[in-house]
DNA sequence: CCTCCACAGGAAGCGCAGGAGT
DNA sequence: ACTCCTGCGCTTCCTGTGGAGG
């Protein structure tokens, strides 16, 4: 890929900036070792998919029946984020998509995210009007649009739908029993489902009926390992960097780091992207550990930034009191003559937790709840907590945060805009 | 041993906002 | 536009657990 043109023409000069210096002057003068940046963000989907031809054999030879006018299973897909679930799925409807507009079948793909359109209608919104495109459907009732779907697969058009998140669709029963019973009642055309979750719990939740028809085929990902890790990143650098910019050692530490963590691919690649980043940022010409080693710190920081801001208000007040009282602490006498420090009561935290959220907002949660959002935390893994044992008092948890109690709370400072 | 304290976490129910049906 | 319904965040109430103290 040739490197994007900058220039614009004279016309875009006017006579001060002429004279003066641009600020793009020394951004565009920068010595980069990226060929292509986008190339190594998590967006992008790559045309070959390492350690996964099993399930893309698997998946394409079910909707291989779709290419015979035949009706195609529904199939179910889970494993945890970065697994390739996505770009698996992606990839094969791309090349179904291609091979039947070549050889003339009418086989449409339809791929919603269910994060934005998480209830039946709005789903059934979104794939009808991306069928229809110059009509609008707004306002029309459940049965009507679902019935112009149905036309349109009566006309012996196959429709193959990708429900990408489908754990955030709130009457998904009702979604799956229409679209599965109007799949039966079809003489010609059919009705695919492509079902992704990373909630593995999730299936346990549907209805009996919803969850048979749903996993005719089920499909588990599994995480990557740290060898499997470093050849995607390998292929992925041949892509994005330029040739000799990323020592091996780098790309080892990025993928030991991601596979140890959960074996998400996508942490395994923002890590080397914040890597590349630093390196220019420094115009060292290449990557080494010591940025990993800095990347791993920002991509973390970004994680947990993502996590924090997403909380509700009260259960960031929470957080916020656990930051506040460990920064206290620290000088504070040992607990039960232990070494280690910033570790609080679950008592404590609520006293502290019902006076800032008093002094800030109006409301404060109950105990109950407070222990309620507690849990939540730990499973986020903003905090640690272990369960008192022997030697204190009664039955209670002791919670630890899991970062930097200063950084957590000037971040939520900012983020609730308290002082 | 019993009782009290300080908490964990389950179950039920309440009020509310937003969607569906009329 | 109207009521009805439902999921969600939360409270209330409850039972269970284990050390402290009489």
């Amino acid at each position: 890929m040739e490197l994007p043109a900058i220039d614009m023409g004279e016309n875009f000069l006017s006579e001060s900036a002429r004279a003066s210096e641009n600020i793009f002057d020394s951004q565009f003068a920068r010595e980069t070792i990226f060929i292509d940046r986008n190339l190594i963000t998590p967006h992008y989907t790559p045309r070959v998919l390492p350690f996964r031809e099993p399930y893309i054999t698997k998946i394409s030879s079910v909707l291989s029946q779709t290419l015979h006018g035949k009706k195609a299973d529904n199939i179910f897909i889970y494993g945890k984020t970065g697994t390739g679930k996505t770009s698996v799925t992606k990839h094969v409807m791309q090349q179904l998509l291609e091979f039947s507009s070549a050889k003339n079948i009418p086989i449409t793909g339809n791929y919603v995210n269910c994060r934005n359109h998480n209830s039946k209608y709005r789903i059934l919104i979104k794939v009808v009007k991306e069928l229809f495109p110059e009509e609008n459907f707004l306002g029309f009732s459940a049965a009507f649009v679902y019935e112009k779907l149905l036309d349109y697969a009566r006309k012996g058009n196959q429709l193959v739908i990708v429900l990408d998140e489908i754990d955030k669709v709130k009457d998904l029963d009702e979604l799956v029993y229409g679209l599965t019973r109007g799949n039966d009642e079809l003489e010609k055309g059919g009705i695919c489902v492509i079902g992704i979750s990373n909630n593995l719990m999730f299936k346990d939740r549907l209805d009996p009926r919803t969850k048979s028809s749903l996993c005719d085929h089920e499909l588990i990902f599994p995480p990557y390992n740290a060898q499997e890790l470093v050849e995607i990143l390998e292929q992925r650098t041949k892509l994005a960097f330029k040739p000799g910019t990323v020592e091996n050692s780098a790309i080892n530490l990025a993928s030991a780091i991601a596979a140890q963590e959960s074996g998400d691919a996508r942490t395994a690649v923002m890590l080397l992207l914040r890597a590349g980043e630093i390196a220019d940022h420094k115009g060292l010409g290449k990557v080494s550990d010591e940025e990993v080693k800095k990347a791993k710190k920002q991509v973390e920081e970004e994680i947990i930034f993502n996590m924090v801001s997403t909380l509700p208000e009260q259960q960031q007040l929470v957080l916020f009191s656990i930051a506040s009282l460990a920064l206290e602490k620290k000088p504070m006498q040992k607990i039960t003559g232990e070494t280690e420090e910033g570790i609080l009561f679950s008592g404590e935290i609520y006293d502290e937790y019902c006076k800032i959220s008093k002094k800030f907002k109006e409301t404060t949660v109950t105990a109950r709840w407070y222990r309620q959002y507690i849990s939540e935390l730990e499973m986020y893994g903003l905090i640690y907590t272990t369960n008192s044992g022997k030697g204190i008092k009664g039955q209670t948890r002791l919670i630890k945060l899991g970062y930097d109690a200063g950084k957590m709370k000037s971040l939520i400072e900012k983020e609730l805009s308290i002082a």
